[in-house]
RNA sequence: GCCCGGGUGUUGGAACUGGUAGACAAAAUUGACUUAAAAUCAAUUGGGAUUUAUUCCCGUGAGGGUUCGAGUCCCUCCCCGGGCACCA
């Protein structure tokens, strides 16, 4: 017989399904349309990460699972080719990214292709390219006539070494997500998408939507809802007040100075008044040239400085408040002024011991008076609060908001979502600026604004895209007055791209719209997206954001993107992040060599449950490889003409179907597989095989190794891929077990195991038991308090 | 600091709503086949004790608790991974 060859099985079949388009959907036509989305890669290297390998596999076992059950399954891919990481990519090769990228993009399909997924590679996408970008361009568009894009001034996060401003979701621990650089804040004009309106409704949605609990949790965290009450604070001999915002308004007779965060506007408008001036402004210039890190290396040590003459009023008691200036309080969050507390609020507490303020308890946990060596933030009894002494704090709350005629509040963490970037590799922001007219959106007809080609396409520094250096781009008529306008030089970020790219698969090849309507309502929401954790705050965000704006726009009829949402845990390599700077990066095609695709495939979904990742072992590999031979070397004992029933056999079959159905429902795929190797192992122990048997298993193991099971379908003499056939369904009555080991305990302690019939009764069991000659030595002269009978498992007897 | 995960043999990992801990693999050792190696097949592998084929004790990060019975539930603590973080 011949030997298992996976290499030639697996071009053979990827042939065959391209002939007889076997994985072609018809969207039109479709009964059962099941849309089954993974994440799509961004070609930022030469070719794939074997990371990107086990996303796609554990997503494809699930989409041909969905097939065999009956679903029109759309399983499409595309390239998310737009963006810093691909263009940093072509940067280090010194390879104009139009070129380079193009080629990573070649080399991904060839590897995607290899991998035996049900793609309809009619339906890519590739965001580079115009047919995309148009629509990306579209969507801001329609975000402009909305007012949900904007350009404002702000401080924002610059990197130094990209170049370009940065996200507040792509800042990690004050540096660059990219690049590791320290960010810093500069003033820079930028667009912003106004995602903050939707935070409520963001958060709101989460309940619903059948997601990751754990992708849901980190939303939940990144919107980051409060709620408290907004109170004003008038300023002694002025017309002006600061308003600011707390969670606790219970403790506002403890307040005892307030603090402005360095960049609020009062300062300018109470300078006259300020009779440190030079102080203060010279501590406001030290904290601007902080950058973000700094001042949260700093967190420890508290610096702000009195601004002197300017005395506020505390509403609740009408004391005279002092007021500080002091960089820990951030202008971008509630009003960048807090009221201190220092008695319940350990960074006031710190403040307040270093410049030596007053610091008065007034909620207590027993209604006494204490002498605090630190904040105490827990929930009490009022006290040194008036009238309210002796009430709840939580009750408290309420009743001093409203005491004080202050509103309640709700803020949330959540900020604007930063669009524009200072570099070459991105869709034009499709904006015009006009003397006469002001900010002018190009006109939709006139899109896409095309990408020009710019040999010197690094990043120009000074808050500059490499498009300003374009004149030929840069110059263009304003298309409302027909003068002279200038174009917006900056590109939009990449996960602008991504955020939309779900709705152009159905429609990928349409010409005037982004998608069309109809079809987008019958294939969307996607059914499933499976995707990694990594993502669950920036890519998912955004995904949803765009989704509710394009309904409100009355796009489409929904407004959450996909109905279910998986993560995939992360593949490591014994133990440690795989990455290019560890040099411990696996590629798959040095295994699709040596083992093929199927065995790719199956290892690594047999390393770990996928929802938790898994460790790539290199001598793991073997253990998935033997198997496909041993399910290769099963065939030669198949008898056509068997029909004799093995009860036992029948029932390990029906159990495998039953485990392996559910398996794949909860995407527990190693476990999945390890019944089937059970089940092989059974298989391999009998002499001959009949053809049922061998089918139903091939069939089971299909999605995971659809290769070699297709060879083999075929063998069996079948004209038909074998992912067209029907999943099978458990026989409940062939589960049944006829004859059950019963576990015997004493004390709750196993003492011996019988054979003996499922439906055994308590009675029954007990005098079994009791007779056993192990049991007996237990047992024998003591009194039995208590006889416990689980059915079908065991039976405990207490003594 | 806060919020999620998680801690089980030599390793990756199983264990349903509390009911036989270690499935399935990997690795190692021994044996068969072979001139030899690889491959394949068979056996063994948590620790300890023992009357050494037959039974007991201990064992799921640590300690305590609930229960007839705890890897699983509760409390306290330790460690690892990830996320957020001067968010008022």
């Amino acid at each position: 017989m011949e030997n298992y060859k996976p290499q030639g099985i697996e071009k053979k079949w990827q042939k065959i399904w391209e002939r007889r388009k076997t994985f072609q959907v018809n969207l039109k036509k479709a009964k059962k349309p099941y849309y089954n989305l993974m994440m799509f890669p961004y070609p930022s290297a030469e070719g794939l990460h074997v990371g990107n390998v086990y996303a796609f596999t554990g997503s494809d076992i699930y989409g041909r699972f969905r097939k065999m059950q009956g679903y029109d399954v759309f399983e499409p891919i595309g390239f998310d080719a737009f963006g810093i990481h691909s263009e940093n990519f072509a940067i280090q090769k010194k390879i104009h990214p139009k070129v380079l990228i193009q080629k990573n993009v070649n080399n991904f399909r060839r590897q995607l292709k290899n991998l035996g997924c049900l793609f309809d590679w009619r339906y890519e996408v590739d965001t580079t390219k115009p047919n995309y970008y148009t629509w990306t361009q579209w969507l801001f568009l329609q975000l402009f006539k909305s007012g949900l894009a904007y350009r404002k001034k702000a401080p924002v996060d610059w990197c130094p070494s990209c170049k370009t401003v940065l996200a507040d979701e792509q800042v990690i621990d004050g540096k660059c997500e990219r690049c590791d650089t320290n960010v810093i804040q500069k003033e820079l004009e930028q667009w912003f998408f106004k995602i903050t309106k939707y935070a409520e409704r963001l958060l709101k949605n989460l309940d619903w939507i059948n997601w990751s609990e754990r992708t849901k949790v980190a939303q939940k965290n990144w919107i980051g809802r409060s709620e408290g009450a907004q109170i004003e604070f008038k300023i002694q001999n002025s017309k002006f007040k600061i308003p600011v915002f707390t969670t606790r308004p219970d403790t506002l007779f403890g307040c005892t100075y307030l603090i402005i965060s360095p960049e609020h506007r009062l300062i300018e408008n109470l300078k006259l008044k300020i009779k440190n001036w030079d102080e203060v402004q010279k501590y406001i210039k030290e904290s601007k040239k902080k950058t973000e890190s700094e001042r949260t290396e700093l967190i420890k040590e508290k610096t702000g400085v009195e601004l002197k003459r300017i005395k506020a009023v505390n509403p609740a008691n009408q004391e005279e408040i002092p007021v500080f200036v002091a960089d820990y309080v951030l202008v971008s969050y509630g009003t960048g002024a807090i009221m201190a507390v220092p008695g319940h609020d350990q960074r006031d507490f710190d403040f307040a011991k270093k410049y030596n303020l007053l610091i008065v308890e007034v909620i207590s946990p027993d209604g006494k008076e204490h002498i605090l060596t630190e904040s105490y933030t827990g929930e009490g009894i009022l006290i040194n609060s008036g009238k309210f002494n002796g009430i709840e704090s939580e009750k408290a709350k309420l009743e001093i908001t409203k005491f004080v005629k202050a509103k309640k509040a709700v803020n949330y963490h959540l900020r604007d979502w930063l669009i524009s970037r200072q570099r070459y590799w991105g869709p034009p922001i499709p904006i015009i600026y006009c003397k006469k007219c002001g900010i002018v959106p190009a006109s939709e007809k006139d899109l896409p604004i095309e990408l020009p080609h710019v040999k010197n396409f690094r990043p120009a520094g000074a808050g500059k895209s490499p498009l300003a250096s374009v004149p030929n781009f840069v110059k263009t008529k304003c298309p409302k007055c027909k003068g002279p306008g200038q174009r917006e030089t900056d590109v939009s970020d990449t996960f602008l791209d991504s955020s939309w790219y779900f709705f152009r698969y159905p429609s990928a090849n349409l010409k005037n719209s982004p998608f069309d309507k109809k079809l987008t309502e019958k294939w969307l929401p996607v059914d499933m997206y499976i995707g990694g954790q990594e993502h669950a705050v920036l890519h998912l965000l955004y995904t949803r954001f765009m989704t509710m704006v394009l309904k409100d726009l009355s796009h489409i009829n929904f407004e959450e993107p996909f109905k279910k949402f998986r993560a995939h845990g992360l593949l490591t390599k014994e133990g440690t992040k795989m990455s290019k700077s560890k040099g411990n990066v696996v590629n798959p095609d040095d295994y699709y060599k040596k083992y093929g695709a199927d065995t790719l495939r199956m290892y690594l979904m047999f390393l770990g449950p996928f929802s938790e990742g898994g460790d790539w072992q290199d001598r793991g590999i073997m253990g998935t490889y033997r198997f496909l031979n041993k399910v290769w070397n099963l065939r030669s004992k198949v008898n056509y003409g068997l029909s004799i029933k093995n009860k036992e056999l029948d029932r390990l079959i029906h159990k495998t179907i039953k485990k392996v159905t559910e398996d794949i429902e909860n995407l527990k795929y190693n476990t999945a597989i390890s019944a089937l190797m059970i089940l092989a192992n059974e298989l391999e122990k009998e002499e001959k095989i009949s053809s049922e048997y061998y089918s139903l298993f091939l069939i089971l193991l299909a999605p995971f190794a659809p290769h070699i099971t297709e060879e083999l379908w075929q063998k069996l003499g079948h004209k038909e891929s074998i992912s067209l056939e029907k999943w099978p369904e458990p026989r409940p009555e062939l589960l049944k077990e006829e004859k059950i080991t019963l576990i015997i305990q004493v004390n709750g302690k196993v003492r011996d195991k019988i054979e003996v019939s499922a439906d055994i009764s308590k009675e029954k069991a007990r005098d079994l038991a009791v007779s056993q000659k192990k049991i007996k030595n237990w047992v024998e002269g003591k009194e039995i308090k208590k006889v416990i009978f689980v059915p079908n498992k065991l039976i405990n007897i207490v003594i």
